[in-house]
DNA sequence: CTGAAAGCGCTAACAC
DNA sequence: GTGTTAGCGCTTTCAG
């Protein structure tokens, strides 16, 4: 990656003029042509023209300008990263090992949020196709029909994360929720236990919740088991909703003997609701969360959960953007692995 | 803001060559130009031909090259945020006011992480600043001479946020952390703690926390009290970490009375702890973090806290680079209130 | 209300 | 190694 060539000193004035390939080439007597070949690292430039052309650059404060430089080149170094929101950890985290590959292969990731909602999913995609980013890269399988047309013209690299149940426009990296939630049914009924309650978001668009709940009941459904209760949340501090709908689940059915939560933060907030009950956790009660989350560290027991495989994911789909056409196509299916911690009996 | 013209079919060929306007401008038989205020929704245009332009943009699947328009109009939507990291809620939640206003008044965020590290900073901004954004949101005051000079020469709007504790370039958002840890002082010293000790981050570049840690030594200084311990963290599950720094603090001095964390993260976890514990808090011992993280609605008593006014800062911080000129030099200091929760005693 | 011409600041593709 | 020429795809400006 070339240099950058920051100004440490104050330019003599404050020129009103934004500064230009121009003035650098004025200021160091070298070509624009060379000017541009030393900013940006490419070609054989001699040592003392580079050294010269650096000095003017950092002297005069002279930032490239990549809207110019892209325009010419079609080429261009933003990554569109689309989630569906920043509140949860999750997507701040398969974007921050994303944003450490891209990095590494001189690409910028431009984030845009949809709050799980396809219109404002279209829209953010719209506005970053603008951009002519080197590529796409977004959470679900699930999107309109213009979205999915506006991805498969793009031309560049799509990667849809986090999911792997559906079918992909280009690349995926993800798991598989439907399996993870068939994952945690068996070894729910396997520990021994009936009486089981989903406890999850009440969001229309978060389909990975939804899948996971689908493979979860599956399995209980073959195993001759229905879902004992269900209780679903909106808005507010995840933690705390966790704990009101543990109470209030655990009030209308208190001979429930298993919580699924869809997320770990709000099995966090029922576990702790648990524990403040003394309940008998995990022969009388188990629990089990999803995701993965450091958070679980710090509980007072270790929350059983299921890896989301969020740094992996960020990471691999990042890698395949910086593949370019190479990469196209690619289908990356992590496995998400069962950490039973001390909230599922007989599991240790 | 203009209609979004998204392909709802299929466009008749896969077109190899990316489309421009001279195609919607053929396809609707419109000149050029007339499509482009068509698509900016700027200008007076005809209904008749605005909804001709519109069909054949849509049929296309045409999506307007921001960077030729960036180019020749010498404007862009983008705004650079630039926050140390993500893995700490208190930046996605910045970031996502920030978003708001901006999406409302049309501009686009565009995120650049530095992990606490003036050179990342430094380069990211230089990044940044090449794309030649319409404005520059970044944490903190504390930069590098040349990351000033940059922000100095970027010739719009740029606002420092978190903190108001020293010279802005341009306009400020932010709290008095020195203030904040004065304040929390006060109040613990007034209900009575004396054996107090200071829990945070180990990160040299974490200017926040080290002057709250100042503003607090200041005011048990004045008061004859001196720091009983410190502990210092980094990397790790911040809950994880905050219940082992506890207990490691509470193992070399048992006498202590008050535990005051640099973040309700960890605070939470030393809560966690000292509860699994059966200490008598708020009595023999107070504990207070810093941030008023939603989280804490959910643990078994509410941590006393002290709000930092995320939201607030990044609508603040959105508004003034939507004014643009008009309100550059801004100065807003925001009051963080003390939430005194059930860990001091005395004060609820 | 609509159109034609002239660049925006840079880089690809060639010369030298 | 270095310089020259011609655009990239839009929008500005000015005519109609």
């Amino acid at each position: 990656m070339p240099e950058v060539p920051c100004p440490v000193t104050r330019p003599p004035r404050e020129p009103r003029r934004p500064l230009t390939l121009r003035d650098v080439s004025e200021a160091s007597g070298v070509s624009e042509m060379t000017v541009s070949r030393v900013l940006r690292g490419r070609g054989e430039v001699s040592e003392a023209t580079r050294e010269r052309v650096m000095a003017a650059a950092r002297q005069l404060g002279y930032v490239p300008n990549r809207i110019a430089g892209g325009l010419a080149s079609a080429r261009v170094n933003l990554v569109a990263v689309i989630v569906p929101s920043l509140a949860n950890m999750v997507f701040p985290e398969v974007l921050t090992a994303a944003t450490e590959v891209l990095e590494g292969a001189g690409l910028q990731p431009v984030v845009g949020v949809t709050g799980y909602d396809p219109d404002r999913e279209e829209r953010v995609l719209y506005d970053m196709l603008a951009w002519r980013p080197a590529g796409v890269i977004l959470a679900g399988l699930e999107h309109g029909a213009a979205t999915r047309e506006m991805l498969r013209a793009a031309g560049v690299p799509v990667v849809e994360i986090m999911d792997v149940d559906g079918e992909a426009v280009d690349s995926v990296v993800g798991i598989s929720h439907r399996r993870a939630g068939r994952q945690m049914a068996a070894a729910i009924l396997d520990a021994g236990y009936r009486r089981i309650a989903f406890l999850g978001t009440m969001m229309p668009f978060d389909h990975r919740a939804r899948k996971r709940m689908e493979g979860f009941e599956a399995v209980l459904a073959a195993a001759g088991v229905a879902l004992a209760a269900r209780e679903f949340y909106s808005g507010g501090s995840a933690l705390a909703k966790g704990r009101e709908m543990t109470q209030a689940v655990m009030a209308r059915r208190a001979d429930l003997d298993f919580l699924y939560y869809s997320n770990d933060m709000i099995g966090a907030g029922g576990l702790l609701w648990c524990l403040g009950q003394g309940f008998d956790i995990p022969d009388r009660l188990g629990l089990a969360g999803f995701n993965g989350l450091e958070l679980i560290d710090g509980l007072p027991r270790r929350l059983a959960t299921m890896d989301a495989c969020r740094r992996e994911i960020g990471r691999e789909a990042a890698r395949i953007v910086v593949a370019g056409r190479a990469a196209a196509g690619s289908r990356i299916e992590l496995t998400p692995v069962l950490a039973p911690g001390d909230t599922i009996r007989g599991l240790r």
